[in-house]
DNA sequence: AAAGTAACCTGCCCGC
DNA sequence: TGCGGGCAGGTTACTT
């Protein structure tokens, strides 16, 4: 589900409404999306700490606590991070059995993490020490030091097929199927295409199309599609589905020419593309051709 | 090095 | 109406 824009959105919320909070109990109903520490230990370390902090790498979201411990959420492909006020329901279409996990805070409200599919991930760790999946990740994509350089610099020489190189988080961390599909489309490039073999103006095309393309859906808030699945921190669902260009359209047509658009799949996910516009398709050599 | 597959889960949609 | 197959925003491990 969520990539940099819907994690953004998230961990924006956050700070706005958990910052300062205290918690005072915790509710663990699925264990398993707790990687460390134990359960007892998850419960005892929480219990009485106040969130001072909230940051985003990457996908993942670290909740910075005023004990120097580090609350740390991946969400996985379906991962919801909820705050309900004293008094007040979440959105009703968000289904109450996949609440996994509940934080509540002295002031009445409580922070739920919900999750249909369970793929999400909850640790709790020192501050001063480093996730190994955060320490291996690449750069941060609307971060000034992601010049256009250093982005020529980690694709120019990959031989692996464009679409895999920008979904790598080794290589750049936030970019999901959804963003990779949608920034290739407005570059004008195959997903297919081998790293190396991008021209400058394709990887200079590539670059801005990566820092505009990330920006407008984090002022969009995200991107909810038909299912409905992402929300962000009050239950809402963001508004990128008005802006975006060829993502989940199967029968839909190409915005720029018109022409139907085709689906195909690459490391067995659904990859969107106009065959007219991204045509530059690599040519396959037949042995002894 | 790169590409493919399966695994971890639940839910929904489609075709038969 | 029901059932099976395929698919869904992610990541890792393992195999070719």
């Amino acid at each position: 589900m969520p990539e940099l824009p819907e994690v953004e959105t998230i961990k924006n919320d956050l700070e706005k409404e958990v910052l300062h909070k205290k918690i005072i109990d915790i509710e663990v109903n699925l264990p398993r999306i707790i990687k460390f520490p134990t359960i007892e230990q998850f419960k005892a370390v929480l219990k009485g700490k106040f969130i001072e902090g909230v940051k985003r790498r990457g996908k993942y979201i670290q909740c910075f606590l005023d004990s120097g411990d580090c609350l740390i959420f991946h969400l996985g492909m379906s991962g919801l991070i909820l705050y309900q006020k004293k008094n007040e329901n979440i959105n009703s279409k968000i289904k109450q059995q996949h609440n996994h996990l509940f934080f509540f805070f002295e002031d009445g409200s409580q922070m739920i993490y919900n999750d249909i599919r369970q793929f999400g991930k909850i640790w709790l760790i020192k501050a001063n020490e480093e996730l190994p999946e955060i320490k291996s990740l690449g750069w941060e994509p609307l971060e000034e030091s992601f010049t256009f350089q250093e982005f020529a610099g980690i694709i120019h020489n990959k031989k692996g097929n464009i679409k895999s190189l920008l979904m790598n988080q080794k290589n750049i961390a936030g970019i999901g199927n959804i963003y990779a599909c949608e920034v290739l489309f407005t570059a004008g490039i195959h997903p297919l295409r081998q790293g190396n073999s991008l021209t400058d103006n394709e990887l200079r095309k590539l670059y801005l199309s990566i820092r505009s393309t990330l920006t407008r859906a984090v002022q969009a808030r995200g991107m909810t599609l038909e299912d409905e699945s992402y929300r962000d921190l009050m239950g809402e669902p963001g508004n990128y589905k008005e802006e975006v260009l060829i993502y989940g359209k199967r029968k839909g047509n190409c915005p720029a020419c018109g022409q139907p658009l085709s689906v195909i799949r690459i490391e067995s996910r659904s990859t969107f593309l106009c065959p007219i516009c991204q045509k530059n398709k690599p040519v396959k050599l037949k042995k002894n051709g």
